[in-house]
RNA sequence: GCGGGAGUAGCUCAGUGGUUAGAGCGCCGGCCUGUCACGCCGGAGGCCGCGGGUUCAAGUCCCGUCUUCCGCGCCA
């Protein structure tokens, strides 16, 4: 079918078009028919118009429904006063239509795409389906085109920066440690499989090794893991790694870099977000002192803190027993809290047992007004709480002064070992700013958290297990504890954490074959593992690597924080639902016989 | 692997064990020359996810199962 090409886009018509004859391709956004006058809005990417259609121009036989695919010529005119429709940026003017065609007529649609609102609740499955319909909305376009031009401009900057984009293999080896693997068999010998790569750790610090210097690549990473709202089977990493540097030079390029790109991208967009400006840095021990977690979310203040010297001395079987076995009693303050019911104070403790808590106990201060039956504290306030009989009006007061508290204010207290604790406040930490509207959605809080433990204990492997990954670099100062206590030692290993996500981790590797193979050695990697599935590395690193270190920023959940999105499947083209099927290909499927056959397969 | 929510018309959702399972939007037909959530009239459309069970009677209760969403575990 022959069609006439577009002199303009839909989204661009202004009142300085007036009088000209165009010729616009789109699609019928939504078809209004008064019988004497037809209205039909006409979308592209770049927006929609309306189109005014004499129904004497429209052929007999024209399907001219609901996103039909339309081509249409006519004269731009000025809307009077009256006519003109403030919501839409063309809406000062409409297209008198003198002729119009079907270039492929729609079916009736599985759902309404001109509704937003409505869109919201439209089965997330059926959206899946359907991707190429969903994505026809302006704002999945908008989410493609904020991700498209972030990822431009990271390789505009990072070119200028005499980085060279490098492609390393979809197809290669598995490895030991970290995710479960993707895996491909090999058709030339039943027994052998490829793997997806986790992400090209390994191949980047071979190029290093090759001489490369700085590389870089929009790397699709893979991990058969278990989904969540922020976390597909397959990502995207901006994987990047440099010869020659110190942590500080990785920092500093990756903050500028942010900052070049990420305000490049709010002044492009329009975006509701106040510009970078600052990157604090905070230790791990800080982060987790603080926030109990390593990836605070800095938006808002409402820091944890101890109270197990407070609280040391007491009667209290629960913190007695905590205390004694190790654990300890921390704390933190919910601004307003006080004047929670005690069934919402129930509530809240339900959330903590969630995560693990036994329980959480609590003290709401206030005035005698208040709470009339309340402990008057020396301070002024007058405490509600059960540990009041546990708890002398002095050590109340001492435990509201540790938390600088306010009148209103309620303090939530967990005993527990640290691990629970940290987790357990640090999730109730972020509830509370949730509750307060203190994650102020216009803030891009960044903060660097450093100096990362090289090795944490799993309990479920009875092991050292990296906390970064195995060629983690430890700091040359704690060398020496690498085998008598390997907790102890911290790595040149960084995290870049937004708004309570982490979104971007690297650190500095090891270059030395003889450090690398006293971390094999901690991590319970026996030799002929090593030499199976690292023995290129560690030979390669014989050959004269040169120091090195890099960094993976995550492209899809910074692109989740740029568009204020929830999901991250609203930021990837063509997402999988959680259980990692993939609806509108029907992916996973069968195979045929011969392909079982050809692959030396059998059914389990 | 575990916990919670959901699954009824194309979509979003109501539906107290008891008539012929409803609404809004969409769809189809008719009317309509200024709509932009167009309006008015009429109509079609249902394996109530699937499989068992209890019951005189099941969309509704019970068991199992599948899909999906959120979370936990997991994610170097």
């Amino acid at each position: 079918m022959s069609f006439q090409k577009r002199s303009h886009v839909c989204g661009e018509l202004r009142p300085h078009h007036a009088e000209l004859t165009i010729h616009l391709t789109g699609w019928a956004h939504k078809v209004r028919d008064l019988g004497g006058v037809l209205f039909v809005d006409i979308r592209d990417r770049s927006g929609l118009v309306q189109m005014v259609i004499d129904p004497a121009v429209i052929p007999a036989d024209l399907d001219l429904r609901t996103e039909a695919c339309i081509a249409a010529t006519g004269k731009v005119v000025l809307r009077s006063e009256s006519l003109k429709n403030p919501k839409l940026p063309t809406g000062e003017v409409e297209v008198i239509v003198s002729e119009i065609q079907v270039l492929s007529p729609s079916k009736t649609l599985p759902f309404a795409l001109s509704d937003e609102e409505h869109m919201g609740n439209v089965n997330e499955e059926l959206r899946v389906k359907y991707r190429y319909l969903d994505l026809r909305r302006p704002t999945m376009y908008r989410n493609l085109a904020v991700r498209a031009s972030t990822v431009r401009r990271f390789r505009e900057y990072l070119n200028h920066q005499g980085f060279l984009e490098v492609e390393t293999p979809i197809i290669t080896k598995s490895t030991p440690e970290g995710a479960r693997d993707y895996l491909v068999p090999y058709r030339e010998e039943t027994g052998l499989w490829y793997a997806l790569p986790q992400s090209p750790q390994q191949y980047k610090q071979l190029l290093m090794v090759a001489g490369v210097e700085r590389y870089y690549q929009v790397a699709r990473c893979f991990r058969d893991e278990s989904s969540r709202a922020d976390r597909q089977p397959e990502f995207t990493q901006l994987d990047m790694e440099m010869s020659f540097v110190d942590q500080e030079e990785i920092l500093t390029l990756v903050e500028d870099m942010t900052r070049t790109v990420v305000n490049g991208v709010i002044e492009e967009f329009g975006l509701a977000k106040e510009p970078v400006a600052d990157f604090p840095r905070m230790t791990y021990d800080e982060a987790m002192r603080d926030y109990g977690c390593d990836k605070p979310d800095i938006r808002f203040g409402l820091p944890l803190f101890e109270i197990t010297d407070l609280v040391a001395d007491t009667e209290f079987a629960v913190f007695k027993n905590t205390i004694e076995t190790g654990g300890v009693v921390r704390a933190v303050r919910y601004p307003s809290g006080s004047k929670l019911s005690r069934k919402d104070v129930g509530a809240l403790e339900e959330f903590t047992k969630g995560f693990g808590a036994k329980g959480m106990a609590s003290i709401a201060l206030g005035t005698t007004e208040d709470f009339p039956e309340g402990v008057a504290l020396p301070g002024g306030l007058v405490a509600r709480t059960s540990l009041s009989r546990f708890f002398s009006a002095e050590q109340l007061q001492a435990i509201a002064d540790r938390a600088a508290a306010e009148s209103g204010d309620l303090l939530c207290i967990i005993a527990d070992q640290l691990s629970t604790t940290n987790d357990v406040l640090y999730r109730l930490r972020l509830e509370i700013g949730d509750r307060l509207a203190l994650r102020d959605p216009k803030k891009l809080a960044y903060l660097w958290v450093v100096d990362f433990p090289l090795v944490e204990w799993s309990d479920a492997d009875g092991r050292w297990s990296s906390m970064h990954h195995p060629f983690t670099k430890p700091k040359d100062s704690d060398l020496d504890f690498l085998e008598s206590d390997p907790a102890r030692v911290r790595a040149d290993a960084y995290d870049l954490v937004c708004n309570g996500s982490e979104v971007a981790g690297g650190s500095i590797r090891i270059h030395r074959p003889d450090v690398q193979q006293r971390i094999f050695n901690l991590l319970g990697i026996d030799e002929a593992t090593q030499k199976d599935r690292f023995g290129h590395l560690l030979e390669a690193f014989s050959f004269g690597a040169p120091p090195h270190g890099g960094i993976a920023p995550g492209i899809d959940r910074l692109i989740m924080i740029l568009t204020d999105t929830d999901n991250i499947r609203e930021v990837i083209a063509f997402p999988k639902t959680g259980g990692g099927a993939d609806p509108m290909m029907g992916a996973p499927s069968t195979i045929d016989p011969q392909q079982w056959a050809e692959l030396g397969l059998r059914k389990a």
